[in-house]
Order: structure tokens, then C-alpha cells, then sequence
DNA sequence: CGCGTAAAGTCTACAGTGTAGAGAGTTGTT
DNA sequence: AACAACTCTCTACACTGTAGACTTTACGCG
């Protein structure tokens, strides 16, 4: 294993000039592998064999650094616009997303609290991609703006809000299998905690991809009623 | 305003027994203040005219010192899972949580961040509380414990999103009455975000509350299909 | 009162952090 | 060959969390 210049994954292979994707690749890999804290800018120089100063040139701070993060994994996500089923495209960006969560559980952090802290207009272009593309494919659909922006704030949070969940179920020890003792429940006073306690089994049985399919269900259900779904534009 | 020794609040009033509620206060109100990055043990300190080491008596780390000030911000969140109207319940939580997200803005970062780094069973009491409560209103509803715990990742799901939603479309620059303007919109290329650019003005005029209403209303309304609702027991 | 014990608070020190600023090295164009 | 522009490196500084030993304070008991 002695590549001389040319592959650049890899711990420190020398010399080959770097780039914003490089940079950003290596970080994404060192913050799957040990978490946002093990990214910083001496340990990512180390892992691409280059002064830490270098990395100033591909992303301004430390901070912009964990944009790019965010970005490069939002690049994973496809969006198809021009789908005239909005529901079932919607649905399927719903569990691409939650996959993606899944691969990059360390990234989730960043993908909800970096937006939290700068305002929308100046977030890195490849985060507001999904929206633009979200609204295109609702606008598309018959939606008026306004409410193609009602249905994408409902769809979004919703996604969020049960890929946080369901990171925050993840399983502890899988070696353990009593499922009061995987999931840390047993230190709860049992006074207190009673039904979490008792729910211990179903909590270890969590299936995401259903429980996220049903909530989907829910979610369009309800938008069909309360919007009366689009009104699509006759043909010509 | 030379008060000797016995308010804790201020900046530096030295000389008051510290207690694991004076410090996480100061904390809050310093994240409150300037920012999650601003909690640093020796400000911290600084804050309460003591040793930076002294904190270390009060939270075993600086992420436990995190976790305190979440803790905090919860407990300000009542519930009765006593009230028989669970609907209405799982409403007033909702907008309470809502503006309680929106008193401290610094702290939802926190709020859904920590989780993801401590399995379920060994986060602070403080936060698993709600659950255990809310837990307890529908169960006591006439949910099926299972249904229960399906309820609550919807609505808390839901309601997590909503919030991140809200706080990231949060006015920029208030002065400023161009909604392209103030939501820095005009950075965006036109040719690649026209949708988003052209919603600038339904943007500036997001009313939080009544989306979260609305939101809820789809949800409790999808629910009541998905899970045919509570069946409660009859009177003995 | 005074003593003894435990808790509370402090001091010092160390390894690690982000990043400013000036310099050295490399590359591509004329 | 010479210039310019870019890329990368070096050094330095202020600041971080926290381990370990130490000093001060508070409090119960005879």
C-alpha cells in the first residue's frame, strides 16, 4: 500500500493538491467515523496529510467548514422536480432522507442546528436546494406558492422531527437483550417513570421506516383535507 | 446598587454558597444571553465571581453542564396528564412549547441536539419527564400503551419540526422592509431559486402559531383515523 | 468554646483548540 | 526565463476543558 501521489482517500497519502471537495469528503468521513468534536482543523491537516492551515483556502472557518459538511451530504439527496406524483415523490424523498440520516447519524446534528444559526438567505446553496426543488415540484403540481410553502414547511418539520426521534432511539447495546437494560431504562425510578418503563420492549422494537410511512400517511391525508389538495392548470 | 452578599443574581456579587440551581441558572441566562458558545467554564465562573473550577462540584463536565441548562428549560413546561381532554392538552403543550423555544433560542439547539448523544435511558430525568407525562395523558385517555408511545413520536416529532422550522426562518433584519432584503434573499441566484426568491414577502409573514395550529389539526384529525382514537374503559 | 471532619472553593499546570500574519514553495502564462 | 498568482507551511497567541494538590469554609459534637 505505498500509492505514490494519486489517490487521495486515505490517512496521509502527500502531496496532491488539494481541493474544496477533497477537504470537505475527508471531513465528512472523519465526522462519520468519530463525531463532530474529532473534526478539527489540526486533526483533519493530519488526516490529509497537510498543515492545518491549509484548509483555510477551501472554507473560511471552522464553522463554514461543518456548512460544507451539511452540504455534501444534502448532495446525496436526489430531488425530481417534474414528477407529476408529488405525493409518492415526496414520499420517497421522506425515506431517502431518513436513509441518509441513518449513514450519517453524526451529521444530523449539524443538518438541524447549523440552519438554526444563520439566517436563510445566507445558508450554503446546496442546503436550500431541497426547498427550491420541494416548492418546484408542489408549484408543479397545482399548488399555489403560498401554499406549496404551507405544504413543504408541514412535510419538512414532520421529517425532521421523526428522523430526531428516531436517532434518539437508537439502540445502545444490542449484545444486552432485555430491552430495560439496552436502552439504560432500569436506572429510571420506577415510581416515577412507570409507563417508560413498561414500554421498554415496544421502544426496542422500533421500526422506523413504518412508523415514518405512517406519519406520512397521516400528513398528506390531512393536507388533502386541509387544502382541498391542488387545483392543476387545464391544458392548452 | 451595592447589595452585600445576599442576591446570587448579577454579575459578580461574590460570596453566596453556590448550589447546582445557581449555577445551571447563570448558565441559562449566559446561553440566553450571548449564545451556547459563550458557556465556557471560566466565563461561567466569572459570572459568579468563583473559580472556574468550582462549577466542577455542580456538573461532572461542561456537556452535563449542557444538559442542566435543558433540563431547565423543560422544566418550565407544565403538564397535566390528569386532564381528560387529551386533545386539548396536547394543544396548550404545543403552543407552550412553542413560545417557550421562542424565549430561549440558544437553548433548541441544545434542546435536540443532546438527546442524540445519550441513549434514551441515561439522559437527564428532567428531560424524560414530558415523555413519562405525556405518556400518562393518553394512556390514561384510553390509549393502548403501544398506541400511546405512536402518538407521542408523531406529535412530539411533529413538534420538534415545527419549531426548528420556525426558528430558522426567524427575522433577520427587522429595519429593513424588503423581504428579499431582510431574509438575505437576494444573494440567491434568480435563475436557480426563483420559487424561494419569489415567496420572499409570504416568508416575512409567517405566523408561527397558527401554523403550528393548523399542524395540529392535521395531525389529531390523521390520528384519529390511523388509530380510531382511545377506547376508554367503562366506569366500574 | 474548640476540635475534627467533610464539603466547597481555589491554584497551578497541561495538552489541545481556532486562527491571524508573514513567509516559503509551487504552478501556469507569457 | 521571469513574472505573478496561487497554494501551502511556520510560528505565535489567546483561549479552551479539566486533572490533581492545596486551602478555606461550614458544621456537628463533646
Amino acid at each position: 500500500m505505498a500509492s505514490p501521489k494519486n489517490i487521495p482517500s486515505g490517512p496521509a497519502p502527500r502531496k496532491a493538491r488539494l481541493s474544496r471537495d477533497v477537504v470537505l469528503s475527508a471531513a465528512l468521513e472523519l465526522v462519520d467515523a468519530e463525531g463532530v468534536d474529532a473534526l478539527t482543523m489540526r486533526r483533519l491537516g493530519q488526516e490529509l496529510g497537510r498543515d492545518p492551515m491549509s484548509l483555510y483556502r477551501y472554507a473560511a472557518n471552522r464553522a463554514a467548514l461543518l456548512d460544507g459538511v451539511t452540504e455534501m451530504v444534502l448532495n446525496e439527496l436526489a430531488i425530481f422536480p417534474d414528477d407529476p406524483d408529488w405525493q409518492a415523490q415526496l414520499r420517497r424523498i421522506a425515506h431517502d432522507l431518513r436513509l441518509l440520516a441513518l449513514r450519517h447519524p453524526n451529521v444530523v446534528p449539524l443538518l438541524v442546528t447549523r440552519p438554526l444559526s444563520t439566517p436563510l438567505g445566507l445558508r450554503p446553496l446546496g442546503t436550500l436546494r431541497p426547498l427550491e426543488q420541494i416548492l418546484a415540484l408542489l408549484i408543479g403540481a397545482g399548488f399555489a406558492p403560498a401554499d406549496a410553502l404551507h405544504v413543504y414547511r408541514a412535510y419538512y418539520g414532520f421529517l425532521y422531527g421523526h428522523i430526531l426521534n428516531e436517532l434518539q432511539e437508537y439502540i445502545v447495546d444490542p449484545d444486552e437483550n432485555e430491552a430495560i437494560l439496552r436502552l439504560g431504562l432500569h436506572r429510571l425510578p420506577a415510581k416515577e417513570f412507570p409507563r417508560l418503563r413498561a414500554l421498554g420492549p415496544v421502544l426496542a422494537e422500533y421500526d422506523g421506516e413504518v412508523e415514518l410511512d405512517q406519519g406520512l400517511s397521516i400528513l398528506l391525508s390531512g393536507l388533502a383535507i386541509q387544502l382541498s389538495g391542488p387545483h392543476p392548470k387545464p391544458l392548452p
